[in-house]
DNA sequence: TTGTTCTAGAAACATTTGTTCGCAAAACAA
DNA sequence: TTGTTTTGCGAACAAATGTTTCTAGAACAA
């Protein structure tokens, strides 16, 4: 007896897993991966399912039927830190200036903010983002961090006008050039001393509901 | 023995039910619910399970262990139904015009797009919905509906104009008042006859992604 | 070649767990 | 009161299921 070690059935085995997750609402038990894969061994599927949680990929509770995890959950608990005013500073979480406990959890999915860890979101407060089309009320979800790529909108404190706007940012010969999500508005340009990068925003949230 | 009716026993395995999957992921086994709520025998457990299953408050597959499934999830699968340009009349769900194959499915929390059925949602292409802070490639969330309350964010279609737009309904004495999002907009009034209600905006997402 | 590692199968074992049955006390309706 | 329904306990059964052990073929490195 014996395969190929080419076979993956590893990876066979983890995507009957995400399936039968995603229709049943429940975890496989071994016997099902068995049939589902079409082994004939529930020593396999042990075996497979002890590689998997080694690399991470999975977690089980031993001895508890039916609880093997997926560790790359398409859903994310985001923490809501609170409202941000006008041209306020965001906060960012390990800030000491601010209070750490979040007002709510969102759970949003990974295809809308990603797969990172440091993900945090802010309520806004005023029209102050009217021309990144965030109203008041909005959720903007931010990824602390201080390095952005050209072109992609991040949250930047300008340290002479002491106030904060969203704009996508492009590096130029000798300053720094934001440009309004709005194209029909016109770039600003920057020197770089003066601006401080606080975050990416990685999406934008808006609930009509009341 | 025996307890007394007014004990709400039921109400609390419920609430154990939800945070124990809420904390470890997986549902509880019948013999977790009688440590958890304090009980002493599996078939009191057993009795409440059917009661709640037949009230349609929790799904369980029979024989299956950890199998409860609650009804009330606070996340809701929306279809994106495809992309909507300028003032296109935006699908609705049933519509003969319009191909029922989602494009995708977009997994959003409850709170976000409240609990109701006929949820669907589109992405916008172009700028044609700028003054209601909609850009383009964002994602509506529409909820199908022909009745709107005064106020409510509405996609309407113009009859005369032959289009779309997102605007805030309120009916005045003789006439329909459209009320751009941006406030500094003037709002527009339109004859009853020439507006149709094709859908209430319930949330506008964007992603940043790419 | 030889030894190691990875993969796979078969069987057996010990728990976990859903289900059921009988009995009892409390609440409720008539 | 009397009868019915709801709630609860205890025990026992049968099935589902995680775990372990032994065996063995195939791939790979030395």
């Amino acid at each position: 007896m014996g395969k190929p070690r080419t076979s993956d059935t590893r990876e066979t085995i983890l995507k009957f897993i995400q399936d039968f997750i995603d229709e049943r609402g429940y975890s496989p038990t071994v016997r099902d991966i068995v049939k589902g894969c079409g082994l004939s061994s529930t020593a396999v599927v042990q075996h497979h399912l002890n590689v998997l949680e080694k690399e991470g990929r999975i977690h089980r509770d031993p001895e508890v039927f039916r609880s093997i995890q997926l560790v790359e959950k398409d859903i994310v608990s985001v923490p809501l830190l609170g409202a941000v005013a006008a041209g306020e500073p965001i906060p960012v979480p390990d800030s000491n200036s601010w209070v750490s406990t979040p007002e709510k959890l969102l759970k949003l999915p990974t295809d809308l903010v990603g797969k990172k860890g440091n993900i945090y979101a802010v309520r806004v407060k005023g029209m102050s983002m009217i021309d990144a089309f965030i109203a008041d009320g909005d959720i903007v979800i931010m990824e602390s961090t201080q390095t952005v790529e050209d072109g992609e909108m991040a949250a930047v404190w300008l340290k002479g006008e002491q106030e904060v706007t969203l704009k996508r940012i492009y590096r130029e010969p000798s300053c720094i050039r934001l440009q309004p999500a709005n194209e029909q508005m016109k770039p600003i340009y920057v020197d770089p001393d003066n601006v401080e990068v606080q975050g990416k925003v990685v999406a934008v949230v808006r609930s009509l509901n009341r």
